[in-house]
DNA sequence: GCAATGACATTTT
DNA sequence: TAAAATGCCATTG
């Protein structure tokens, strides 16, 4: 049991407050958490759940990259893409499309399509509306 | 309390 | 882009 339990409980509201289909750094979550500069505790914390409630897999380092090693670095990457995230040739993931930045209520907003973009990660491929 | 470690971030080369 | 070095601080032994 950590010291900063209070800490850790901030930390898993900022890990679920990722919405399906986006990432996040550990440096966000620790900032969101109350946490400045506490990022790599973020990942202690996380850690220390192992399979717990916490979307966890939703969060990566500031290099889109999975830190984690062994059997989680599996999970990770199985449980993203399963929710859409795609990854670069490079195993990375590309946090300007992915990433978001939790520091308000337009995080759970889409980013804006650029031209030539591949599109945002749409969890609804056919969005047909109910006639009404 | 000290030393070593770590699911990081940033800067420089 | 990749690799190395540095800063950061809680957790662990």
């Amino acid at each position: 049991m950590p010291a900063s339990d209070d800490a850790y409980a901030r930390i898993f509201r900022a890990v679920e407050a990722i919405p399906r289909g986006r990432v996040s750094t550990y440096g966000r979550i620790a900032a969101r958490a109350g946490l400045p500069g506490r990022a790599r505790q973020v990942g202690f914390a996380l850690r220390s759940l192992g399979d717990g409630s916490v979307p966890w897999h939703r969060v990566v380092n500031a290099g889109g990259r999975l830190s984690v090693v062994g059997e989680a670095a599996v999970i990770q990457r199985r449980r993203l893409l399963a929710e859409g995230i795609r990854f670069d040739a490079h195993d990375r993931i590309d946090l300007e499309r992915f990433g978001c930045d939790l520091a308000g209520p337009t995080a759970a907003s889409p980013p804006p399509a650029r031209s030539s973009g591949p599109a945002v990660p749409s969890r609804r491929p056919t969005p047909r509306r109910r006639a009404g």
